[in-house]
DNA sequence: CCTCCACAGGAAGCGCAGGAGT
DNA sequence: ACTCCTGCGCTTCCTGTGGAGG
């Protein structure tokens, strides 16, 4: 037996893990039935001929947008058959800016655009020559708020419309950020904004229901407990109601559960879970920090460690509470010590805010008790695991 | 009560990179 | 291909502020 068939022979309790990615589409897409039927609704027209009203999707991560309009292509795609109409989805994250965009959605028309070199105007005549030989396109921005230069887009494309005789082009726009709409100019607005759609975050009983239609498919039978699944559902719709952090959660403690070769999931394997997803995402975020951030962060932990020299509560040795003065000198020698040079202490404080908004620390102007008015600065996750972490990356070890 | 401490945080400006306009 | 412009990361300078200390 080689070592690849001991492991394959291996018992699992995973039936197909790729059910549990994000992007995975089902086959049943529970709870989003009605925005499923409106969107449809309005894409209809382009089956007839028509140029359908723009959209646009609201709601935060994880309720189901994007799998949403990933259905709706699908369905659209077999619907169209041999009517003129066609259907481009752009993730905006990166194809982000007007010129990107129309590349994109030419270069399916006409093969040359591969080779890059061709201005702006050429892109827009050849846009219009596509959609007047009578063409529907429905083109889908994911992440539109991404968008630079969304403005002009909007208005390029809008102003398209009108110089088609036949044809034409509308927008579906995804975004999670509400805030997004003031950003736009006025005009190109209400013509974005011919219809609107909210996605709510999902309730614990609506993410109950979804984990379970998923586990059918990714787990083999009675892997998962239902207390497990009840408990995933609920830590979830108490932080943001994200299915996929719920999916996360589940994969977590199936694969803690695999490691320790027991066969069932409990909800205490789902605690554990959790608590090692945060790990995992402060870690990775203290990763993709850049260097002058984990410099600063670098003094917190160690001065955490070590103890502040100037305060202190009464009759405790070690508060972890540090003074916004003391973690500057330390990184400053932390600086010294990998051969960087420190920023000013203007900036420094830039990256307090930084760091607090990330969660990585958390900051309380000085009250009485301390000399003059500064910060405290408390560091959020455990300092020992920040430590490692941060002098592997900034001094090799 | 006044003064000083130890900062907070706004304003102005600088050098640079990359993108837009020509 | 070239210049021009803009945004970013940052420094320098400066005024403001709540409590400690005398």
């Amino acid at each position: 037996m080689t070592s690849f068939d001991k492991i394959l022979s291996e018992k699992t309790i995973f039936r197909d893990a790729s059910v549990l990615s994000p992007h995975y589409v089902p086959k049943d897409l529970y709870f989003r039935e009605q925005q499923l039927h409106d969107i449809m609704t309005i894409l209809s027209s382009a089956l007839k001929g028509q140029k359908p009203r723009n959209l646009i999707i609201y709601g935060k991560t994880g309720t189901g947008k994007t799998c949403t309009t990933k259905k709706v292509m699908d369905d659209f795609i077999q619907a169209k058959k041999e009517i003129r109409a066609s259907i481009h989805y752009i993730n905006c994250r990166i194809y982000n800016s007007r010129y990107r965009i129309l590349q994109r959605i030419l270069k399916d028309y006409v093969p040359e655009l591969e080779k890059a070199g061709f201005g702006l105007p050429f892109l827009y005549e050849k846009l219009v020559d596509v959609a007047s030989t009578g063409e529907q396109l429905v083109i889908i921005l994911d992440e539109i708020d991404m968008i630079k230069d969304l403005d002009d887009l909007v208005y390029t494309l809008t102003r398209s419309n009108d110089e088609m005789k036949r044809g034409g082009v509308s927008i579906i726009g995804i975004s999670n950020r509400l805030s997004f709409k003031d950003s736009l100019d006025p005009r190109s607005r209400s013509s974005l904004y011919e219809t609107e759609m909210i996605f709510q975050p999902y309730t614990a009983e609506q993410l109950r229901k979804i984990l379970e239609q998923r586990i059918h498919d990714a787990f083999v039978p009675g892997a998962i407990d239902s207390s497990a699944i009840n408990l995933a559902a609920a830590i979830t719709s108490q932080e943001n109601g994200d299915a996929r952090y719920a999916l996360k959660l589940l994969n977590k403690a199936a694969e803690i559960v695999q490691q320790e070769k027991r066969e069932k999931v409990s909800d205490t394997d789902v605690e554990a879970a959790r608590k090692k997803v945060e790990l995992d995402i402060t870690l990775e975020t203290i990763n993709t920090l850049p260097e002058m951030h984990q410099l600063v962060l670098y003094a917190v932990a160690n001065l955490t460690n070590s103890g502040s020299k100037y305060y202190r509560l009464e009759g405790t040795e070690n508060t972890g509470i540090l003074l916004s003065g003391e973690v500057y000198e330390e990184y400053e020698r932390a600086c010294k010590l990998s051969r960087k040079r420190p920023r000013s202490s203007r900036w420094y404080k830039e990256y307090l805010n930084d760091l607090e908004v990330l969660g990585l620390i958390t900051t309380t102007p000085s009250g009485k008790g301390v000399r003059g008015q500064t910060t405290l600065i408390r560091l959020g996750p455990n300092p020992e695991q920040v430590m490692t972490i941060l002098k592997k990356n900034l001094f090799g070890n």
